[in-house]
DNA sequence: GTCTATAGATTGATAGAC
DNA sequence: GTCTATCAATCTATAGAC
């Protein structure tokens, strides 16, 4: 197997085993088992347990966080040129458009995504602390444009209601995985279309409630 | 130190080192050390690692679903007598007036919130299986009355909302704790009531919208 | 009921042969 | 680069003295 290879496969069963399992609970060894290579490959090719987290994480997100940063700037720039505010609408799906795209986009992106959406809530700090320094900067950007969308709105109160959608977003994103309330006779949807219209729909209109 | 004080000191450190830790973090060495007790009290009180997060989380989950259980009872009945249908806002704030005020309740209870926030996307199947067995019940009731205060609405757009809804609780329950955007001289709001007040208007808006 | 001591298994990491 | 073998530390759980 070639050094790609190995890296690729230690990549592919590290996020698997990390978002199913949690981090402190997967062993080297069960991860090397896993993926097919030997239990040194691990340090030998990323240095430590930790730093393999890392490149997990980076792996996805710094592209995500790319494309997202370019919508959002986009969004800005567009409303600056036609001389107007942003539209919250557009600035939501600024930002989740890409997010709820990437979810289908790749073999192993739902396990990314239950990963990252529990790092909200991570009490390790390795891995809490690897995820905001990746993404403090976007949401900083995403807030503000929020702001310029909604001028009427006090600062605190999108403040807060980010927040509020964050949390949202990190259920809508796994809500294919394990549901909390099964209605009898209800089938969960799964169309990521239809997902992010109900999402957004949710957030615009709790966004824009009067302060 | 009495049997009772033994147990209590130990649920204590328990609550405090799983939600601050993790629960695979969190060893037995450490958490009898914080509780001042010895190594073997965890096992001869509670017969096992898994028992004692069963208690933890029984010990604050129980009183407290029971109360939200109650609230939406008396939501239903009323609306039922007056023979109108429930408020929405009424439906909402009897789930989360308790919740929101159980946080700023007791002495830990702060870390138990942040626990149980974590229990939505806890990838440990033992910590997981526990809660989501405490809340099944309230929450399909919760969801019955919010699907007769919207009757307009689809029953999966409410459903779907239903799960946005409780990503956002858990945000704005440790909204106290780390913050992820921390826009330049803005200093978070920790008053109870006032953050209840905003996610209630929030959520209110976000369930509301025409589908 | 509380303690010490320890069994028995598993962990992350590394040294050294190939 | 990949392997085996192993170290040193840690873990949960328990046996047995007091």
């Amino acid at each position: 197997m070639s050094q790609k290879d190995t890296k690729k496969c230690i990549l592919d069963a590290a996020e698997r085993l990390f978002a199913r399992e949690g981090f402190h609970s997967t062993s080297l060894r069960m991860l090397t088992r896993e993926a097919g290579v030997n239990l040194a490959a691990v340090n030998y090719h990323f240095g430590s347990k930790e730093e393999l987290i890392k490149a997990v994480i980076e792996r996805r997100l710094l592209p995500l966080n790319e494309l997202r940063t370019k919508r959002l700037q986009e969004v800005r720039e567009r409303a600056q040129q036609e001389n107007r505010l942003p539209d919250a609408r557009e600035t939501l799906l600024a930002f989740f458009e890409p997010t709820f795209a990437f979810r289908r986009s790749k073999k192993g992106a739902q396990d990314f995504i239950t990963l990252v959406s529990r790092s909200f809530s991570e009490p390790d700090d390795t891995v809490r602390t690897i995820f905001m320094g990746l993404v403090g900067r976007l949401f900083q950007l995403f807030y503000e444009v929020l702001c310029e969308a909604l001028p009427k709105l006090p600062r605190e109160t999108i403040y807060r209601r980010l927040h509020f959608t964050m949390g949202a977003m990190g259920q809508a994103l796994h809500m294919t995985g394990t549901c909390m309330l099964i209605p009898p006779g209800m089938e969960p949807q799964n169309d990521n279309d239809e997902l992010l219209e109900h999402f957004v729909n949710f957030i615009k209109s709790g966004m824009e409630a009067s302060a």
